[in-house]
DNA sequence: GCCGTACTACGAGGGCTATCGTACGACTCG
DNA sequence: CGAGTCGTACGATAGCCCTCGTAGTACGGC
């Protein structure tokens, strides 16, 4: 299928960079004020999410996205870091060939006072709950 | 399928008030244990039931669907209720014609503490940033 | 018995989401 | 430079979710 779109593209074309993914590597976050209480709590909802969540809490630091070892793909990986990234819930930056992923923690307890503590708590109350560590 | 649907109890039924209540209806509620952390952020994940138990809790007592002025038909409202009970955060009794609808405070306390203040209280201040009543 | 009210069930449409595979860019180290 | 590592972009697929309209059921009152 995919009509041969591509030649051989290190071959004979231009081969301009575009900078659109270059450049300085900046990822975009929303501001501390467009964060929406629905987002974070949708991005929250999603189990593999949750649980990337919690091991950064956990950590307190900032990780790599290749410490997690989780049971999908990268594509998909990148995916789900993505929207926790767009939903103000972590902040990412470059750096090297990793990225480092940190929660916005201040941010979020400006925000929403107590409530990223009362859904780690939760969180951890149910894995405790359902058998899990 | 509706081979079930003999309940009638029209006729000496004991008529106790917290068991079946008032009427052959009945609805599946999760049971306290069942209740799952992503389940309900899903739930609250959606603008229009997030408002919902607001009011709900506002109120604190039992309101029917049709007191609610939503911005959709009764179908999508219908809808979005069963969401709500069906990831255990309402309880939904049938009385008369109408529907009893409340939060399951006790139990979401026992389950998660203080989860649903930090969050009735992060919506209530996220409406209040973004000009809302 | 009949009608109005309150809510549900079912089916459909349109959009978002999670997942994957493949191809590619950026960086580091030999 | 070349190879390896880390992550992204794009296309595709399948499934879920929000919304609606229509038709139907349960209850209460006339």
């Amino acid at each position: 299928m995919r009509a041969e779109g591509l030649v051989r593209k290190g071959a004979a074309v231009t081969t301009t960079p575009t900078a659109v993914a270059a450049g300085g590597r900046d990822l975009p976050h929303p501001a501390r004020e467009e964060i929406r209480l629905e987002d974070v709590l949708h991005a929250l909802s999603d189990p593999l999410r949750l649980r990337i969540v919690r091991e950064l809490a956990a950590d307190g630091g900032a990780l790599s996205c290749s410490h997690f070892d989780l049971p999908v793909t990268k594509s998909t990986t990148t995916h789900h870091f993505r929207v926790l990234r767009e939903s103000g819930v972590i902040r990412q930056v470059y750096r090297g060939t990793t990225k480092r992923n940190a929660l916005r923690r201040e941010e979020l307890d400006g925000l929403f006072p107590g409530l990223l503590d009362c859904l780690l708590a939760a969180a951890g109350r149910q894995a405790v709950r359902l058998g899990g560590s």
